[in-house]
DNA sequence: ATAATAGTGTCTGTCAGACAATATCTA
DNA sequence: TAGATATTGTCTGACAGACACTATTAT
């Protein structure tokens, strides 16, 4: 029925939740929040909140990153993930909650928000543990890993993990915590550097290691990576 | 901000809208719907209603499914596309509608709903020039087109555009119709055949048409194609 | 020298696109 | 017979994984 009279449906609420990723130490992490309030006080779950009245869903989930990260929203990737209306999900009211998930570099220490407690970065091995999560949350985490997972086979979106110049090893080792795989150096080097505009090139080198200086690159123009890196091995 | 006092937020309404596709006289289809109220009145729109209460929202996608079409429900492929919440994309009200992508085959002709004047299948790439659809359906069509699209590359998925039985030749028409683009009907042949758990042999074949006689295949049991189909050339 | 990391070259198997050839029907 | 469609076979080029090998640094 396409009837706009408010009796007509019940009173939703929408929500705005955020997968946020960044590799720290090399693991695959994700920002969490500890709830400040009932239900599932105490406990950890993803940052969020409600939709604002003349604000765009997207517009919502980059306002929740600034709020919890005081944040560099230059070389983040946000892209929305899915909605999530099981009818119990929350136990006070029916809540419609818009998960966006984010991608970012090394980010800096969260800052909590208004009446989170705490924010802090957690493996998302641990994360997708069941019951380390409030609501519906670990099933949010999941799916949000999965399309992280899947979409830089594709894309080279996996830079976003990386600082503004990096390595084809940092790449390669942004590759291997997010796919929880060993990739071998020399084909990913082979495919990364052979795919027109995944790359550019700066010029320069490093030579803080323990071997032979490496190349520089920032991200190039390529949005679709044909053919695909395959999860599998590199 | 986790308040939950209804007055913190606004009144938003939530709906569910679906994008529904199949294949008629080799053309890719749409299923719209005719308004019978203001605003967009007498256009043509994607159906949808409203969230009930105590429904999930994949449950009121299949409803409204089965509203509009006398539906067996059975052969049909429904996926959650994507949220749309822009403030104003509904002139009378706040409405955040999660669209749902539904691929069937060859469907009986839709019977329109409670307050839906008319509903028909109208041809996706008429449907997707500028202002033939009504709020910002366009843009959720187009969506979900190249979700379809991109989905049948990775996925045996296209089958759901075929009868229960099938050849391979409808299967290559299902992704020729889907793509809007001619396959090699040899490579195909190989590729799909050769794709273990794609297809499976019923051991009937055809006779109807003035050429050999086709095989006869169900959809098996594969899930993940692996290597894809290309979209370019097959 | 040895360890460590960066980068190149090469081999082999698989699979894509192209298309010739064959099989089996209708008209 | 000609025409249409189904199916198989074959050729070639691209690219994957595997891995030997060279290059350049720190200790």
């Amino acid at each position: 029925m396409r009837s706009y009279r408010p009796s007509d449906y019940p009173t939703v609420g929408v929500t705005v939740d955020l997968v946020v990723l960044t590799i720290r130490s090399g693991r695959l992490q994700i920002l969490t929040i500890r709830r400040g309030e009932s239900p599932f006080r105490g406990r950890w779950a993803l940052a969020g909140g409600f939709l604002r009245p003349d604000e765009d869903l997207h517009a919502a989930a980059l306002r929740e990153l600034a709020e919890e990260m005081a944040f560099p929203v230059g070389s983040v990737h946000v892209e929305q993930l899915g909605t999530y209306g099981a009818p119990r999900r929350d136990p006070r009211m029916r809540v419609v909650s818009v998960a966006y998930l984010a991608l970012a570099a090394d980010l800096p220490e969260p800052a909590a928000g208004t009446d989170a407690a705490e924010a802090r970065f957690a493996d998302v091995t641990d994360m997708l543990r069941p019951g380390r999560l409030a609501f519906d949350h670990q099933r949010i985490l999941a799916d949000g890993v999965e399309r992280a997972r899947s979409k830089i086979e594709y894309t080279p979106l996996a830079a976003v993990f990386c600082p503004e110049e990096f390595t084809v090893a940092d790449l390669r080792r942004a590759y291997e915590a997010v796919w929880g795989t060993e990739l071998d150096p020399r084909n990913f080097h082979r495919k990364v550097t052979g795919a027109e505009g995944f790359l550019v090139e700066t010029g320069e080198i490093t030579g803080r290691d323990g071997g032979r200086p490496a190349r520089l690159y920032r991200r190039g123009p390529l949005e679709l990576l044909m053919p695909p890196l395959l999860r599998a091995a590199g």
